[in-house]
Order: C-alpha cells, then structure tokens, then sequence
DNA sequence: TTATCAATCCGTCAAATTAACGGAATAAAA
DNA sequence: TTTTATTCCGTTAATTTGACGGATTGATAA
C-alpha cells in the first residue's frame, strides 16, 4: 500500500504538502444489520484504536479536504459529511510512539523536529455510510480496521471517545433536520427500512404511524406510487427523501416560535 | 499601547510562541438600548472592518485561548463562550497587506516569509456580552473600534460576513437551551428585562405571558420573591437564572420523542 | 383453490403543548 | 384621590404529540 520510502517522505518533508498542526478526524458510521457502528483504524506502535484523521493541503479548503480523507478511507465519494467541532483543549495528539515503533529499523535521525510530532488540533466531522459499500484502506500508521458498535466503543487512543460521543449527541440531534440517511439508504427505499434505520440511530422505538405522519409533515420524505416486491408478504410502498426540505425544516423548525 | 519593537517581535517570532495557521476569532454580541450589536475592530492598511482575533498559544488549550483572546480585547472574564464552527474553506487569511502598511517606515524585509502570511484557518466563538462592561483595546493589526448593530454590519474583511451570519444562527437556536442570557443581565433581573432581551436577540415579538410559562416550564429562570423598586410603577419581581437546567433543557428538549 | 402467515398500511382519540387574547393591580406623581 | 405607566396573571382555542389495534396484502403451504 504505502511504501516504507513514502513513509520516510511524508515524515521528512510533509508539512510542505500540508498544513501542520491541525488534522481532520472524521467519525464515519456505519448502518448494517440494524446496528450502527463506527470505524476505527488500529494504530501501529501504540496498538490501540482510533479515528481515521488526515491533514489538509496547503491550499485545500477544508470541507474539501475533509471529503479526500473520507475517500482514501472508505472509497466514498459524496456522502453526507458534516463538521461538528475543533477539538484542541486536553487533546495533544502527537504520532511519537507510532513514528518511533515504525521507523525502527532507519534509527531515530529521521524523526528529529518532525512535524507530526507537533500538537495537533483536530478538526472533526461526522458521515454516515453505508457500511456494505465501504472498502477500507489503511493509511501510514495503522495496518487494521474493524466496525464497532456504538454500545462497544473500546477506550481509544488521544482522548478520542469524547469526540466519538460528541458526534453521536450531534447525530441525534440532527436527525430530523439533515438529510442524514440519504447515504444509507437506496435511492428508494421502503417505510420500515427508513423506520428502523431512525430507531437505531436514537436506539429508541418510535411508533409507526407518528414516525410516518412526522416525516411527512416535516417534508422529508415522499411516498411515490411504486412498490417494491419483497420476498413473502405485502409489498410496501417506496418513498424518496426530498434533500431541499431538510434545512428548511431545522430553521423553522427549531427556533421555538412565540 | 503596543510598541513598534514588540510588534516587529511578533511578526518575526509569534510562531515560537504561537500555533500558526489557526486563529481564534469570537463573534461579541453586546447588548445595550433594546440593540443587539456586535465588536468589530478597524484594521490597519486595510481600513476595513473585521472580527477580533488572537492565536493559540503552544501549549494552550483552545477554550483558554478564547477567553484570553476575549479578555485582551474586552476585559471581561468568565463569560458565557462557545465554540461554534471552524472555517477554512475560502477564508484564507492573511495579514499580508495590514503588515506591509504597518511596517512600511521598516522596509519589507522584515516581512519575508512571516508566519502571518500563512493560510490561516478561523475557530469560530461566540459570545454575549453586557456592551457597558467591556473596555475594548485594539490589538496589533487594528486601531479602532465600534458595535455594529446586527442589521448594519458592513461587509467585512476576510469573508467575515459568513462568520457572522452563522453566529448569529447558532445563537438564536441555542437560545433556550444555553445560559446565555447570564452575562448580559445582572445577577437578579425582571421579567421585562429578560424578556426584552429575548426579543430582541431573536428579532421577533413574544407573548409576555407565554414566555413566562416557557421560561418557567423549561426550568431556565426561578421567580425570587424579592421586587425590584423601579421608578414611578408598579414593582416588578425579581427572577435568577438556574444554570444547571439549562443542558438538561438541550438534551432533553431537542431530540424530539418519538 | 383456499387457508395461513408475515409483513405493511392506516385512522382515531386523549393528552400535552402552543398561540392568542385583555383586564385587574400596583407605585408613584400630579 | 386621580392619573399614568407599568407589571401581573388566567382562560380558551388550535395544534401537535403520543398511544393504540384492526384491516389489507402477497406469497407460500395445505
């Protein structure tokens, strides 16, 4: 994947190519089999786990940069991808003892004054994926992944569970106003799917029939006159998120009136 | 208040001191006549108006580097402060021009290759203020100031309006649910002022009487049984603010149920 | 062909919340 | 004691939310 020589490049001479001191640390979930997870990437050296992060180019604006990172991790482009906070205040992430595990056998010289050594702000965004389409690549300092469950987030590495719980607050708290499952779900998609996707999420049930009435009345979803056929039973209707109506919806919808 | 050696220092050696690429910019919303205003500082060179601004300290964490920033500007401490976005998408930032102004009489040299003439990404606060508090001093790259009320802010240097306008929003949606009003009424205050002040932040006339019961449902204000003897009326009673309640109010009140 | 099964679909009523509204009480000054 | 400006409060209607179960559909199995 990556070559031990572009290792040693990026280490020397990568703060010319990007901006040091800030990283982007995207926490991307994932949706499959009713649950939902998160990726974390295994690091080498510290042998814990973590977010998946990169650093932004020198002349990248960062929404930009925040996109390519999430592309060379999971292979997706266009998803939903959202920044939610800079963190910067306990959060003194430095590659040290990972640079030191990987670089062993070049002797330490390299690794005097490198910019990764260097505190590190972390700018961080949240996507939702689909989980089966996503085609994982590990980047320099870690050789694993795995999907963790949000209910089995082990303790992770640069003090990276408050920004785990904090994009999951957010994701909550967002759900209604963002078109947050438009990555999850096919184009068209049924009731029960959108229905379960939303219980999981808040890992809360929601009644059937005021989960539709609410989507509806927020505008966020259509139903069309098609049906999908399903293996046994009833064929249920399709509907298809309508993107414009979301923000619409957190701006009038959340400014309590009167 | 800032010698010319201390600022030819800075220009040279700020980045010994300070993390370059990253700025703190808070957005002061200051309240006073029934206004809602905000803290804009006259740049040099430049002669145009922008946000104050500050840089974070090396081994600083980010929330303290705000409330310093907001203390060398304002002279206020401990004031509701809040982190709201991070911009650097087409804000790339720097004090190219204003330096080059400045430092004329010194000739460029100087200059070449400053740290301040990096791209510059912008960590977005906000905060209320009570506008007769504040002691405003201007800063190295500024020498004048003025509160702009919210609906004539002129169009600001380095894409600031941007900044702005989202500050604003999250302002006005946060504001059930954060203590922000704390800082701009005095420790005990009456109905009418806080609701005077609710009124205003949002631009939008309240029903007395139903902003009462939604400040007392919500748990944000306790009536005290104390009056306040103002002129020539009727006394009015004196509320306090219950701070504790407030984030419960957030989580509790947002992710709407079912 | 019919019965069965598993899933989707939908409507009503009660409870809670929000929005609209005006008149009585108070404190000082005239 | 009357006037004036201001604070205080309660009720009703409309809307929104929450709880609830029975009818329909599409295929498979009898």
């Amino acid at each position: 994947m990556h070559s031990q020589e572009e290792l040693l490049d990026f280490i020397k001479n990568g703060h010319k190519q990007y901006l040091p001191h800030v990283s982007i640390d995207p926490v991307i979930f994932g949706y499959s089999d009713q649950k939902l997870k998160i990726l974390l990437l295994k690091w080498k050296g510290l042998e814990g786990w973590g977010l998946p992060g990169g650093y932004i180019k020198r002349e990248e604006p960062i929404s930009q940069a925040a996109n390519r990172i999430l592309e060379e991790r999971t292979g997706l482009k266009n998803v939903f991808l959202q920044q939610f906070y800079t963190f910067g205040d306990s959060h003194y992430r430095t590659h040290e003892q990972s640079l030191k595990e990987i670089t062993q056998e070049q002797g330490e010289d390299i690794l005097k004054g490198s910019w990764l050594f260097e505190r590190t702000l972390s700018i961080s965004y949240f996507s939702l994926v689909d989980h089966s389409k996503v085609n994982v690549t590990t980047d320099f300092f870690t050789y694993d992944y795995h999907w963790f469950g949000i209910d089995e987030i082990p303790e992770l590495l640069f003090e990276q569970n408050e920004v785990v719980d904090k994009a999951l607050t957010t994701l909550r708290l967002q759900l209604y106003h963002q078109p947050i499952g438009s990555n999850l779900l096919p184009e068209k998609f049924t009731l029960p799917e959108i229905h379960s996707l939303y219980e999981t999420i808040l890992d809360k049930k929601l009644d059937q029939r005021n989960f539709l009435r609410k989507m509806m009345t927020l505008g966020i979803i259509k139903k069309l006159d098609e049906q999908r056929s399903i293996g046994a039973h009833r064929s249920p209707f399709l509907y298809q998120f309508e993107k414009e109506n979301y923000e619409e919806a957190l701006k009038q919808g959340i400014i309590h009136a009167n």
